[in-house]
DNA sequence: ATGAAAGCGCTAACAA
DNA sequence: TTGTTAGCGCTTTCAT
């Protein structure tokens, strides 16, 4: 009913044309400050809003930046995009979210629908079975900027914004064996994935860094969830000798830890006295639980600004990629709590 | 580089005119099917990809839903937004997601935006702030439709899909009283608030129904975070006497609940044997804890499915809202567990 | 069953 | 400093 309001209306009712109308709107400076005030004023009173899908048509180019991801439903996810909105908002993008669900086909549906819609940028978090490129590569072809953050593929030549997963792992273990661990395991997910990768190359660096033996049967992969953790952890600390068993589990997410902890308490093993434990994420639980699980402290929101950042760069510069590649590493933080304390006077930084 | 190829070039290498390849794509009856799958075939050859933004400005109306929400990183919102976009996804819709940060303004410059951008509808959980619903109406006069979830203003006429806060509520004070629990206290939050207004309305039902006695000094509200809720409960618990005191507290949120357990258990009474706590919302770490927490699962997904739906029936039928209009309650459950169950033989599930 | 032509609202060369 | 003009790619009435 309303919206009927469009810069001829406007120009009609000044006696100019649309054309100068258009650049009033828009500041251009061969428009005397006169005439733009006027229009602006006039704009205002007529009640105008600009019609963007038409500029967006015209310019070959909308105002909106494309994010796909695999799932928004998580604490890091949705902390992400909020840290993304809170950079693109400001630069006048609209943000639109995709779901992959983790499926490569929905991912390359999401891309092409992005495209389609004529998004200024994509950023981008893989899922897990993303197999190729090829449909990252459609979207530099069609000249968008592209920034992958979380989840990336380091054979793809674009800027990245990630966790500095590795250092802080190869920290996490470092601080493990500090307090007297000598057999620290690792309970990671699984092992094609980036995120994971790192986590356990960090682990053989932490261990490296203390001087710590490395044996292949204290690296377990593909434990997600705590049901996992719980299994994995309770056979282990059966099947082996008190001697030879781990008795540390570095996990590789809060919820593995968790279910560590009840495994090893199952066992009659008490934590952090016989077995160290280590998290990852700082969910809000991990504080609240009894003992309180040391675990490391992402930044999702300064990855998410981060990836943002770099992706509105480039859509002012007009290039789809830095070269060099941008890659920025935002480093967690280790929270020393309970749960890997057994050194007195440890500190407890929350 | 690409894009280049439009349904014009089609038209060229068929020796048809652009109106039939339009028809054909969009499988207009008065096309042959012949002709039909041959333009298919070919746009695939071609690597064609219509171009949404002229085809927007074509049909004065765009292919996206937008979602204008206070913020995105809540584990409830960001269930919503999950369940929206099962639904709107597979109805070719795109999600532009904003936040209004709770601030009035924001939502309203939101919502302008998304007007501006041709949004086909709008879903909106409503800023803290927000005073008026003079830009809700300029939604419903541009004749987009409008449904408003979770945080919605009553005395706006639009369709809605909230959750059921009073009926759970009731029952979760009848469960209290079940238990023995005489004097149940509430700690809620911001008065003027929809959803926590209905949770008090709740634990009145649920007073009366039990035929328990309804004291004004038993009402706190503006409690919001762990630490009100342990300050005030301390507060109560030091200043009473045993026999006036509250012996149980409804909380209108899980981390509120938690200040409360803090605060007995320092005080030094016992949970659930001297004080009865409830929570609200089923935060992951309420299964966790000791005593386990009773606490009120929402159901977030099936909030956002339901608004989406309704969205898109509305769509469909080119009306702004249902008359009457529709207003869908989704039923939360209770989780009976530790912090609440003092009768032996609870049931406890979950 | 297909073609011709106009235009959605805005922008941007090119002119003046 | 402002006007003229053409057109982004698609859809859709009206004609054939």
């Amino acid at each position: 009913m309303s919206q009927k309001v469009t810069i001829k209306d406007i120009a009609k009712k000044l006696n100019v044309t649309p054309s100068t109308i258009s650049r009033a709107l828009s500041d251009h400076p061969s428009i005397s400050v006169k005439t733009k005030s006027l229009v602006k004023k006039t704009a205002l009173k007529m009640n105008y809003h600009p019609n963007k899908m038409a500029s967006s048509l015209r310019k070959g180019k909308g105002h909106s930046i494309g994010v796909v991801l695999p799932k928004i439903n998580s604490n890091f996810m949705s902390n992400c995009i909020f840290g993304i909105e809170s950079v693109t908002y400001p630069s006048g993008y609209d943000l639109i979210i995709c779901q992959s669900n983790e499926f490569y086909e929905k991912e390359k549906d999401n891309i092409e629908a992005l495209l389609a819609s004529g998004v200024s940028g994509v950023l981008i978090s893989l899922s897990m079975d993303t197999k190729d490129t090829e449909h990252l590569n459609n979207v530099l072809k069609r000249n968008v900027p592209l920034v992958m953050f979380d989840r990336i593929e380091e054979s793809f030549s674009v800027d990245s914004a990630v966790n500095d997963d590795r250092v802080i792992s190869a920290e996490a273990v470092v601080h493990l064996a500090a307090q007297g661990y000598k057999k620290i395991a690792i309970l990671s997910g699984p092992t094609h994935s980036y995120v994971y990768n790192n986590r356990l190359m960090g682990y053989l660096d932490g261990l490296r860094l203390s001087g710590l033996e490395i044996k292949e049967d204290r690296i377990f992969s593909n434990i997600v969830s705590e049901e996992d953790a719980k299994n994995l952890v309770s056979n282990v600390l059966k099947k082996e000798s008190k001697e030879s068993r781990p008795d540390a589990f570095f996990c590789t997410g809060d919820k593995v830890a968790l279910g560590a902890m009840q495994a090893a308490r199952e066992a009659g093993l008490g934590i952090p006295s016989d077995i160290g434990v280590v998290g990852y994420a700082n969910d809000p639980f991990s504080k609240i639980i009894t003992p309180s699980l040391t675990t490391i402290e992402q930044f999702p929101k300064e990855i998410g600004t981060s990836a943002a950042k770099i992706i509105i760069d480039l859509i002012k510069q007009g290039k789809t990629f830095s070269s060099p590649n941008k890659k920025v590493l935002i480093k967690p933080q280790l929270r020393i709590r309970e749960s890997s304390s057994r050194v007195p006077n440890f500190s407890c930084n929350t």
